[in-house]
DNA sequence: ACATTTCTTGCACCAGGTATACATTTGCAC
DNA sequence: GTGCAAATGTATACCTGGTGCAAGAAATGT
């Protein structure tokens, strides 16, 4: 079962990590257009051609993390226990994550996390970067409804444009909050009820709207 | 009230004209990663340094048109007629477009517009920035929203996603079934009732959902 | 007609990204 | 260990989008 990763890919993993620790500790200090791939290559001793063989493009050495997070909505949406509906699932799955201080509910206050996220918020090709990664998930979670219950297909888009629109918000949300300052703990009952709220938001409808 | 618009200002809406005409032209026919800003700007006599004066970038030389329905949700929603929903106005307005074979809606089959969406909609860079057109909106639309009636902040937000959300993929069903070969007169009475159910799972929410 | 302002242009330059061709390292068989 | 094929890394040169700058051309007000 455990592979032995063997010198060659323990060399990529490595040289992967050291490129993107080095983009990142620099971008965080002098900004994501003030440095260019070139000082990112020489910091992580590497040449630029080699940089671009390890991430397509410059804005893949800042977002790659947030890879794994764009099929999150679908599985917990295939994983959920039975006799739950997906609204319910991606709702614990979201209140969870606001408990664990997960980055992606926006309430991490890890000072690494939160600057990044600030920098990512405040450079316009890094939130377009973001907006791939909210259609991805988006993708997927219709897919995953759709295989629920047979929801028709239209159906199944609409739901997950609008979680996706929806928890994007929060997080969104959440992060501005604490970059006014405030603390994870200090932020986190008010992160439940807003969630809450936006679920609630999402299971009666907008029709109280006037 | 007619200001006299002047030479200088005719010149300019002139040369604005002729470049995006030129571009839109190449793009169609060649796409738009295969033509260069430089060949866009010699097909319409103009300096690429010009081009760039009345573009700030390749991709606005084809989005630059959608500019205007940027503000049109938080417009319906400001100008709607007394005791009337936003959601009810937005809705209205959907579905009157869809008559009008408004392009917005996805639901025009004038061939140029048809080839156009075609072509952003393979095209990342500018599928990209119709993602920038739709945030504007979102934040416009939330801003009409939170005027109205003192809707909270957070709620106006969110509903504000949700509607922006639930349009696009409206018209985005809209331009690939027209795609895939379909006239716009066959595709109006399900584009309709498609748009029905979507207001109305807007309206009374994700419950259903098992 | 003239001065002022605005627009256009050419040029040099930077940064991201890719193609090619060559050198180095690794995995593996013997 | 030796040798060889495959995979990786590198140098170089190039293309494209985009900007700063300074000088020229054209519109405008007087």
């Amino acid at each position: 079962m455990s592979e032995e990763p063997g010198l060659r890919e323990r060399k990529k993993r490595r040289t992967h990590a050291a490129i993107s620790d080095a983009a990142i500790s620099l971008f965080l200090q002098h900004g994501f257009d003030q440095v260019s791939v070139a000082q990112v290559a020489e910091a992580a001793e590497v040449s630029r051609r080699t940089l671009f063989a390890y991430f397509p493009a410059k804005e893949d050495l800042v977002v790659h993390r947030m890879a794994d997070h764009q099929s999150e909505g679908a599985r917990v949406v295939l994983a959920r226990p039975p006799g739950t509906s997906p609204l319910a699932a991606l709702r614990a799955n979201f209140l969870t994550g606001l408990d664990r201080r997960d980055p992606i509910t926006g309430l991490s206050d890890h000072p690494h996390i939160h600057a990044l996220f600030a920098m990512i918020l405040s450079t316009p090709a890094l939130v377009a970067r973001m907006e791939r990664f909210k259609s991805a998930a988006e993708h997927t979670l219709a897919e995953a409804l759709r295989q629920t219950s047979a929801t028709p297909e239209l159906t199944a888009r609409l739901a997950a444009a609008q979680l996706v629109a929806v928890q994007w918000t929060l997080a969104l949300d959440n992060i501005q909050r604490l970059a006014g300052g405030q603390s994870a703990d200090d932020r986190h009952p008010g992160a439940v009820s807003d969630a809450e709220h936006a679920y609630t938001l999402l299971r009666t409808g907008l029709g109280d709207l006037t």
